[in-house]
DNA sequence: TTGGCACCTGGCCG
DNA sequence: ACGGCCAGGTGCC
């Protein structure tokens, strides 16, 4: 057993709003595997604000509660990589404070505090958001269990469990799978796409460690020449495991979350523009507003719309 | 360049 | 019941 102390993080919020797939709950124990390893672990907190916690002027006291996280499997090291706990998140405060205007993006930040982007290993998430397209959330985990029951390797885990653990198929794996057995996991039309990306990355035509060199714009333009990756779902990819804030992707619930929260303000700005409201306006119109860490604003306003079920278009 | 449609599959709604 | 619609989109015309 090991323990770190998480003040400020949320492990709930972190792991349920949609950017990951792989984690499953029990009870109050989270299961899945980090680098390969089988891993369990469970947040707790204490009624009692921490020292440090005290010591902050109000403006960044982003967590109410003193936290710590339990965990099995992995090293502390790895642990803080995965879920950022090594960052600096001093640049979340400022989208609410600075933006004192912005009552929206203010709200849902301090309702769903705690909230970090991952950083996920980089094939496993493209896969992951190859499969989301057209797609809902429960079927999308499916997809993916199903891979990694009949692609991934079952995984001893090192602690006492009742959990079966699998890894993420290789893309070796993947790649000399038939479009058949793809479409037995229920992959449906994304079959081919997961197919032909997973030749590409086993043949090592494209590189993770090479697009992660790259500039924003070039890095996105070549993972969308991939099949199955289009806009947004290379923006889930930069965001959710190249550590690309500025990333933005506008799926249905941002989409009605920005056109019905920031309805105003976003048609001043498509006349300004002399554009009509598009995903790629709704895109500029984030980065203008929220600039490097558009991204992060696009984690809090998601969870936001869905919970408030914003259905208006 | 932009807009419309088909696409696997399963759950929800009338 | 059971057909239609929608789901964290993308490719293609």
């Amino acid at each position: 057993m090991s323990r770190i102390s998480s003040d400020g993080f949320n492990l709930e919020h972190t792991l349920e709003c949609g950017q990951v797939f792989g984690w499953e709950k029990q009870g109050e124990w989270w299961h899945g595997a980090i680098g390969g390893k089988p891993v369990k672990l469970r947040q707790d907190f204490s009624e009692v604000p921490s020292p440090e916690y005290s010591l902050l002027p109000p403006r960044l006291r982003v967590s109410q509660f003193s936290s710590s996280l339990e965990f099995y499997g992995v090293s502390k090291r790895a642990l803080e990589n995965y879920f950022s706990l090594d960052c600096d998140f001093g640049f979340i405060q400022p989208l609410v404070t600075d933006n004192s205007r912005d009552q929206v993006l203010s709200k849902a930040v301090s309702k769903y505090a705690g909230l970090r982007l991952l950083r996920q290993d980089p094939w496993e998430c493209s896969v992951s958001f190859i499969c989301s397209a057209n797609a809902n959330i429960p079927r999308i985990g499916k997809m993916l269990q199903n891979l990694r029951r009949k692609f991934g390797e079952e995984l001893e885990p090192s602690f006492p469990s009742d959990c079966s653990y699998f890894s993420f198929p290789t893309p070796q794996a993947l790649a000399k799978a038939s479009e058949k057995e793809l479409r037995e996991c229920n992959l449906g039309f994304r079959a081919k796409y997961v197919k032909e990306f997973a030749q590409s990355v086993a043949s090592k035509r494209l590189g993770f460690s090479q697009l992660a060199r790259l500039d924003f714009f070039s890095a996105r333009k070549k993972l969308i020449e991939q099949k199955g990756i289009g806009e947004k779902v290379a923006d889930c990819v930069l965001l959710f495991s190249l550590g690309r804030y500025e990333a933005f992707p506008v799926d249905v619930w941002i989409r009605r979350a920005v056109t019905c929260l920031y309805s105003k303000e976003l048609r001043q700005f498509a006349k300004a523009n002399k554009s009509k409201i598009s995903d790629d306006l709704i895109r500029r119109f984030a980065a203008s507003k929220w600039g490097a860490y558009a991204g992060y604003a696009q984690q809090f306003l998601y969870l936001y719309a869905r919970e408030n079920k914003c259905l208006l278009d």
